[in-house]
DNA sequence: GATGAATGAGAATTCATTCAT
DNA sequence: AATGAATGAATTCTCATTCAT
């Protein structure tokens, strides 16, 4: 895949490429059942039949999405934690990473939005592997928050990656239903400072940990 | 089969229900849009035509069920608020209840999820209402809380709301996507602990804010 | 239940005649195909089943009706006619009669209108029927016509039949589709002058007529 | 006419006059409401959904047929009447036109036939349209013929066309009725000597001829 | 490779008719 | 007799996919 340059091969490359953005902006406005193989040729500019020329059938255009797409956006989150030091600061890169990809990229945030929270996914094995890919992240910045005093050491892991992950993707989430107008990636801070301090007042003894009772 | 006769109640409203239950199932597990009205048919016992005696149209079973079930489980919710004196407890017993709500009724958990999270949603105005009423509820909670000291004062209410309900969020789709076997409810305190005191250590005095690198 | 047994006989025959007139309307705004038995039924005020009870199916309700009701009709037009003494003035009374009893029942007027000019007629033989029985009485005044010196003995009556009852017909037709306001019956005087006249000047000699007499 | 425009190819014109072919042979055998697409489809050759790439519906299938097809036919009325000289000529030549158009045509005389005498009809623009087309063509050659002193001046112009259209109209219904067996176009000449002359004996003033042969 | 016309399986919905009450 | 809930056959229309050009 690495190669390129091969003239066919490149212009057939494009062809893969607007069907693929295209596809991307119909799946995400319409939804993947109420869109047609019919109205992302024709905003990809292609005849129907070329898409089959490219994808084994509908299904695979949305499997492809997230083999590609989804991949590329993922890396950079590596990228971005891997720029930082400490494990408050690769936590606040991940989350600023998150929230301003999915802010340039509104389309494929829906899509992913909508497809993660499906029972019976179509994209089911990407999904699997991201959303471990990126719980590794979490579990990988959560240790190392630890051994450098941090962050808290009697902490349910699992949990704590579900909680920093949700509320990462309930403000995404609110976000595309608020028209996805206003600033996201200012939201990052905000956030991470929840993580970390929570909500409770710090001075009280406060300890209301779950394994108390 | 033959001897315990269940008599058919000639009640209509006996059919309402079992066609509305038996959507619930067949939507939850294949989807709203691969599901087909003769599926629910027969789940529900009845012949297709049948359906459109009780219902106007496919949409308007989904729309009905919002309508019906998931206002019932918001009922729930805020009478578990209410049970309770210091805001601390009434977010414990808020998630709680939800979390054992959603485990008693799975396929409306399935269901909840999927719908809430789609760009164009076949029940807009449903859960925008239970939505707003969720975060209503949160947002009495903390507020009662700042008033008792409890949660620390210098919040952004808004974006705790999603923090609190993105994380609960969350933590239902993994159960879902685990095939719905642990206890879910036992996430309730764990989790009311991280939003309580975060997760960063909390031996450092007084910074709460989350602008201090 | 069994006590009075002469009411539900009454009652039965009334709500036939409910049905009847109820269908009559429906059939007449909407057409045969595009009404449901149960828009007749809600217009006869009684249940979907009990149309059964009086008619064996929806075709059957069309066939009473032309059975019935425009038998009704027709016997006013023999009636009419036997109170003129001379051919023009039964033709006279004959059309008048036509274009008032129509002009009074304009949903039968329409019913009629749309049965006889369909190919495959659903009450064939009731139009074939009641078209001879006009065609007849039409043949009978021109014979008797002939015979007064009246009318011209070098006819062809066949067509002659049809020259006169698709003259009344098309009037009856453009009255409805001008929504059935103006005067129908006013055009009798009118048409009877064409017929008898005919549109040509008078002051010719030497008749040359189509067929050599 | 802002109406949806469908692909005109060039290859697929012929299925185009295909399916309109057989749909008219279909609405005329069985009726609009009895015909279904299938049977339009088996009839023309194609597949049900094939239908749908050339009309929007089955009821555009109807509107196009007397889109094309009677304008057509009426065209050529104008044509005939032109090529006479004097009114009665133009006259007989319009219903010799129409009545021969008609039996090379039966099964558009019948869709023609049972449409005009619709109460509520699904082609009203394109019927009114073209009857208002037939009846100008009537009041030019009777003004003509006023002209010519061929026709009588004392006449209710709006009646006469009636009495014309309707008697023409009669005679097809017949026809149509009789199995189309015979030959229609003969029934020209005797119709337009009964619309000159009209039944009545011409003792009074003499003759009312209308033409030198 | 591209095309887009053609296909036909499949789905939603309607409605005449039945039948238990 | 009367009801009207229930039925399911029948119909229209959609759209993923194929294939001849």
């Amino acid at each position: 895949m690495g190669r390129v340059v091969i003239k066919p091969q490149k212009k057939s490359n494009d062809k893969y490429q607007r069907i693929l953005d295209a596809a991307i902006i119909v799946f995400a406005e319409q939804g993947f059942f109420r869109s047609t193989v019919a109205q992302i040729a024709k905003a990809a500019g292609v005849a129907d039949g070329t898409i089959y020329l490219y994808f084994k059938n509908k299904e695979d255009i949305l499997v492809r999405i997230f083999d590609d797409k989804t991949r590329q956006v993922f890396a950079r989150f590596r990228v971005a934690v891997d720029e930082a030091d400490n494990a408050i600061d690769k936590l606040r890169n991940l989350i600023r990473t998150h929230l301003s990809e999915f802010q340039n990229n509104i389309h494929m945030a829906v899509l992913y939005q909508s497809e993660t929270h499906q029972s019976t996914r179509l994209v089911e094995v990407q999904i699997r592997e991201m959303s471990k890919m990126y719980l590794d992240i979490v579990s990988e910045i959560v240790e190392q928050g630890q051994q450098e005093n941090r962050i808290r050491k009697n902490l349910y892991l699992g949990l704590v990656k579900r909680f920093i992950l949700g509320a990462v993707d309930e403000v995404i989430n609110t976000w595309i239903h608020s028209g996805g107008t206003y600033e996201l990636a200012s939201m990052a801070d905000p956030l991470v400072s929840l993580f970390i301090n929570g909500i409770g007042t710090p001075q009280k003894q406060g300890d209301t940990s779950w394994h108390k009772s």
